[in-house]
DNA sequence: CGGCCGGTTGACTAATTTCAAGCAGGGTGG
DNA sequence: CCACCCTGCTTGAAATTAGTCAACCGGCCG
C-alpha cells in the first residue's frame, strides 16, 4: 500500500503537511498553526475535469493544493475560456474572488486532486490574532498580482515559441521548488490548455512543440517532457536565437 | 485663484477628501477615518515624468492618488518597457511590492500629479485595530488581480480593433465612475504607451483610432477623444463586427 | 465497431509588425 | 527671432508570424 492510498494521507495536518513551507508561512510558531489546523476543511479529492468553484459561485474560501493540478479561468465576453493560471501542489487559490464577493474564475481539477478548503470568513478573523498569517496573506496576494503581470508581459512581448519555452522552463522551476525533478516531468495539461494560457492555437503549441524535440531542446513522448538543453531554453525564452 | 491653485489643496484630509468614496472604505465611521488620516503623508506633488518609485526599491508604502495619472510598469527580460496598468484619481497602486519587500513595478506620472502615500508598516498596524480596513485592502489587491487577468484576457483573445475599443470604453466607465464626462475626455497617456499596454506597436494604435475617427465611432483631436458611437464602440469591443 | 477527443501536419490566409519616410509642435541655442 | 532638432504621431508598402481550414491518426469509450 503506497502512501497515496492510505486513507489518511489526505487528511495530514497543516503541521505535518510537506508542503506547509510552500503553502503557509514559515514564521507561523507550531501553537499559532494549530490554529489554523482547525478551520481547513482538509484534502477533499476532486477527479478530474470537476470544478472547485465556478465564476459567480458566492465567494466563501480559498483553496490550497495538497496533491494534483488545477487550471483556473474566466469566460470572456464572447463566451470563450481564457485561463488565467496553472496552480501546483502547495498553491493558493481563488483570491480572486474577495473584492466582489463572488469567485471571477472558475477553478477545475486537471487530474484527480486533493483540495484542503479554508473558509475565509474564519480565516479572517483568525489574522485579527495572528499578524504574521495576515502579513503571509498579504503577500500571496500581492505574488499572484506578480504572476499575473508577468503573464501579461508575456503576452505582450514574446513571440510563440518564446511562450513555450518560458512556460516550460517555469513549471520546470516550480517542480524544483518542490523537490521534484527540474527536468523530466508530465504535464499536466492538454496542448489546448497551454495554447489558451499563451494566447496560442493548439496547431500552433504542436508545431513548436515538435520544433524543439526536432531541434534536441527536449524530449517528448504525449505528455511526458524532458528538458535536455536547458541554456538553449533559456535563450530561447528570452531573447530568442 | 482656483480650487487646485490653493496651496492647501492637496492637503485635504482623507475624510473631507472628494474621492473618499473611492479610494477609502465606505465602513469606516468618521473616528476610524482620522486615524487612517494620522498616517496618511499627502498631497505631494509628482511632475510628469517622474517616477513616484522604481522597480526593485525597498517597498514601504502603497500610494493613492488624488489629482492626476499614473502609469505602472515593469522591465521584461530584454530590457523594454511592459505597462501593466494606467492609474486614475482615487485608485491605489503599489501592491505588487508587498510580496518581496521590494516593487517589481516602476511608477511614473503621466503629467503633474498629486500622491498621497500610506506607509504601509503602519497602516499594517492600523489594520489589526480596524479589521474593516483590512477586508478593504483584501478586497482593492483581489481587484487588482481581477483587472491583471481582464487584461490576460484581452491580451490573449482580442484584435487590435477590439483592444483598442476596449480601453476607449474602461477609461470613459472610470471617468463616469468619478463624475467625469464619459463622452468626452483626454487620453493622459501616449499613442506609444497605449500600444505598450496593449501589446501593439504604435502605427497600429495610431492607424486604429484613425479608422474610428474616419468611420465615425469618435472625434479625435490630438489626445482629446469624443466617443461618438458608444453602442458601436461596445459592438466593436466585443465582438468586432 | 463507430465515433469522439486530443494531437499532429500541411497549405493557405490574414492580421499585425517592420521598415521607411514625412509632418507638426515645442523647446533650445545661436 | 529663427533655424534646428527631437519627440510624438501618421501613413504607406513590404515582410512575417501565427491563425485558419482541412485532413488524418491513434486511443478510448460506449
Amino acid at each position: 500500500m503506497t502512501k497515496s492510498d492510505c486513507p489518511m494521507y489526505n487528511e495530514t495536518s497543516c503541521s505535518q503537511c510537506r508542503l506547509g513551507k510552500i503553502c503557509l508561512p514559515l514564521t507561523l510558531n507550531s501553537h499559532d498553526i494549530v490554529k489554523l489546523d482547525e478551520i481547513v476543511k482538509r484534502g477533499r479529492i476532486t477527479q478530474r475535469g470537476e470544478h472547485i468553484y465556478r465564476a459567480n459561485d458566492p465567494f466563501h474560501a480559498v483553496f490550497a493544493i495538497r496533491s494534483g493540478y488545477v487550471k483556473t479561468y474566466r469566460i470572456t465576453d464572447d463566451g470563450e475560456e481564457q485561463i488565467t493560471g496553472f496552480h501546483f501542489p502547495g498553491e493558493i487559490f481563488g483570491m480572486d474572488g474577495i473584492s466582489k464577493s463572488k469567485y471571477t474564475n472558475s477553478a477545475k481539477a486537471l487530474e484527480s486532486t486533493a483540495i484542503c478548503e479554508i473558509p475565509f470568513a474564519r480565516f479572517q478573523e483568525l489574522t485579527v490574532q495572528l499578524p504574521s498569517l495576515q502579513t503571509h496573506f498579504f503577500q500571496l496576494m500581492s505574488q499572484e498580482i506578480s504572476n499575473d503581470q508577468q503573464l501579461i508581459t508575456m503576452l505582450s512581448k514574446k513571440t510563440a515559441e518564446q511562450r513555450i519555452a518560458t512556460l516550460l522552463l517555469t513549471i520546470s522551476e516550480r517542480n524544483a521548488d518542490r523537490n521534484m525533478s527540474a527536468t523530466h516531468f508530465r504535464l499536466a495539461m492538454s496542448r489546448t490548455d497551454i495554447g489558451n494560457y499563451l494566447g496560442l492555437t493548439v496547431e500552433t503549441v504542436s508545431r513548436i512543440l515538435n520544433r524543439f524535440y526536432k531541434e534536441g531542446l527536449i524530449v517528448l513522448d504525449q505528455k511526458e517532457v524532458q528538458l535536455v538543453e536547458m541554456q538553449a531554453l533559456r535563450l530561447t525564452a528570452n531573447l530568442d536565437e
